[in-house]
DNA sequence: TGTACATCAGTGAACGCGCGTTCACTGATGTAC
DNA sequence: TGTACATCAGTGAACGCGCGTTCACTGATGTAC
């Protein structure tokens, strides 16, 4: 890790992706403005960086809190997902913020560079709920899958390789925005005004309630 | 709507929150920079006249389209509602933004004026989900509230005056934040590369999905 | 062992830009008598 | 009907600030012969 992404990482912090400013880091790595140019080629290079390393840094996270479950247990690795991306999201908020929040202004991240780390977490959940599938767990019979997703659906196998039927695929996706949506109301604060004082009892509820929409046969 | 906040939308759509600018909106307003000063006391206040206008907005969005839904229909209401949010969302991503992405870095929404119109949307889930309770629907029976949750649980119920059991309240938060978290992967952008061309059908697979959470009994 | 040269991190000044906010002011409009 | 005055939207200059990026440069370190 450089010192130049280490320092970017406590602005972003500090005053957010939107006002991430190159003088400011020049300031901090002791170092006159234009300097910062031996570093990075510009302040939308260097938030590709930030992108990336925070990706990443999530992405391990995720995966080595659910590597930690037995296998056979589904629920426990789904459960050690959500609970790491919870936990980092926490420590983490500007971070994860540039991740999951509005997209910075003016700036576009560069495909080639951020998509492989940008998809870690998701492909790890994707693995985890085709393992629940290859274990009996079947999606609620309520499921009904439109036609026109099919085609959709089938891009997503092809290009993951997970073994996961469409009414499970639903499922994931659901999940998936059940777990961002918990995260990113914590983290950006909007249950508002205090009212829930135990938000460890009320994520771990949530998520639980997520894994019990999977009918798991007797 | 005086023209300064519909200045201001524009702004915000251009350049997002953090770039919101009062000398930019004097220029739109056709009026040298200090002018500015005659509609808005502040850009700290400009920022909590458009929060206030944004939720104003979208609480009304979703109120008529649920009032527009029989009664007894919960889960249409609730889809009504879901669609509504997520409809007034993309047509304004930058507002919607402003309400549910990150804070803007160095404003604090002041609470005395945001809390009332920020919860209309919440209000509103809560009644639907109270009426589903009262219409006979329950819980899956998966749900365990822990102890610890039954006294915010408790100031809920006193607060909205909902008539709604714990299980039923966790079903609502999780209800809640699979809403936005879905609204606000389509409107952040999350789902890359076109990954899902039909994402109209997939919100309504996801918000089926939730509705089917809730046992109705035969 | 010594000399000539290349490399390269960092300097300092400058470019043109935008920002929020204050201040004393102008000049048109409306009101009171 | 006319005059004196108050109101108030808008002006223009200025304050001190920060920004990204370019440019010619210095001066220490390392390398080749």
């Amino acid at each position: 890790m450089t010192e130049v992404v280490r320092i970017g990482r406590a602005h972003l912090a500090e005053s957010g992706a939107a006002a991430l400013s190159l003088r400011a880091v020049a300031r901090d790595l002791g170092v006159v403005s234009s300097a910062v140019y031996r570093y990075v080629p510009s302040r939308d290079a260097l938030l590709t960086l930030l992108l990336v390393d925070a990706y990443d840094e999530l992405g391990a996270a995720a995966e080595a809190a659910e590597a930690a479950v037995a296998r056979g247990d589904v629920a426990g690795r789904w459960r050690a997902l959500a609970r790491a991306v919870r936990t980092w999201a926490l420590a983490e908020p500007a971070r994860y913020g540039l991740l999951f929040g509005a997209p910075v202004p003016g700036y576009a991240a560069p495909r080639g560079q951020t998509t492989a780390p940008g998809t870690r977490v998701v492909a790890l959940l994707l693995t985890v709920m085709a393992d629940a599938g290859g274990a009996g767990a079947r999606a609620p019979s309520a499921v009904h899958v439109p036609v026109v997703l099919a085609a959709d659906f089938n891009r997503v196998r092809a290009e993951t390789g997970a073994l996961i039927s469409d009414p499970m695929l639903v499922v994931a996706v659901a999940t998936w925005v059940t777990l961002f949506g918990a995260v990113s109301f914590e983290v950006f604060g909007q249950h508002g005004r205090g009212t829930f004082t135990e938000p460890d009892q009320l994520f771990d509820a949530v998520i639980d309630l997520v894994a019990a929409t999977i009918e798991m046969p007797a």
